[in-house]
DNA sequence: CTTGACCCCGTACTATTGTACGGAGTTTAC
DNA sequence: GTAAACTCCGTACAATAGTACGGGGTCAAG
């Protein structure tokens, strides 16, 4: 390696964006990481900002996007022809399918609830009123 | 298939219960289901109750129990050793898990709503405040 | 008694997000 | 220069909750 190369091996971009080496190999089959340049050993050889690239995923995943989702977003940032607004569209998404999500789990935590009211914890299985709730029909909990 | 025998095929089950046959199965080999009687053919037959269990599964599901823990309510129910608290001491873990859910997400939904309130959704995504928040550290949003 | 609907089984595949393994080649550090 | 650490590849496996397929046997209606 050339001195003054700054180009990074699989490893080294593994851990300093804080990810196995696996997960850098399984996001470049995925169409998530571009496929780098390699030695003529094979050697992926990665340029610096691919940390950056690494991280934004990561990043991205702790925001609740798949990584389907981040592929999209990813290839927003190169195509000339999508704007800022674009990206706000899928933050927006998000948000609502968020609130979906928290909406169908408060409605379970209702349903719990309700049902560990009714249960004082004494006497056998047989006769819970949570098991029984649940035998019968529970308050729509269903999907 | 003597008369009066109410005994219910796979498929006949399947339906009264809203799934598909192949549901059944899997929760046979899955051990939700004990497996039931055969005929002489090999055909499975149910009693008219195993309805009600499958639908306590359903039901189960949809309160956000997985299928392992349905399984452990069910065997909750038959043994004697075990009470309605052991019950409601699931109903309670399960009701931990589902606020902690509920945070995640909201944390999630903040962060989110954040990133849009920044972006006029004008300009190339170059420019994005959404793509750069996330490229650097956006509020602490990893997992 | 034939035909269509139903059932059998084992196996493979779906989607998601990685993790693990084995054997071989490469690079680095002492 | 040798040994440890690293990398390569293809493949298999993890959990979750099913769904699909193929080739065969069975059941019920007409």
């Amino acid at each position: 390696m050339a001195p003054g190369d700054s180009a990074l091996t699989i490893g080294k971009l593994a851990s300093a964006a804080s990810v196995g080496v696996e997960t850098i190999r399984f996001y470049e089959r995925e169409g998530l990481l571009p496929k780098p340049p390699r030695k003529r050993s094979g050697y992926r050889q990665y340029p610096p900002d691919a940390v950056a690239r690494v991280m934004f995923i990561r990043r991205a995943k702790g925001l609740g996007f798949t990584l389907k989702e981040i592929t999209e977003l990813l290839e927003l940032r190169v195509d000339p022809d999508k704007s800022c607004g674009d990206v706000r569209a899928m933050a927006k998404a998000k948000i609502v399918d968020v609130e979906q999500k928290i909406a169908d789990l408060a409605r379970i935590k209702g349903a719990l609830e309700k049902l560990a009211k009714a249960c004082r914890g004494k006497g056998p299985t047989s006769e819970c009123p949570i098991l029984e709730a649940i035998e019968k029909e529970d308050g729509r909990a269903d999907r």
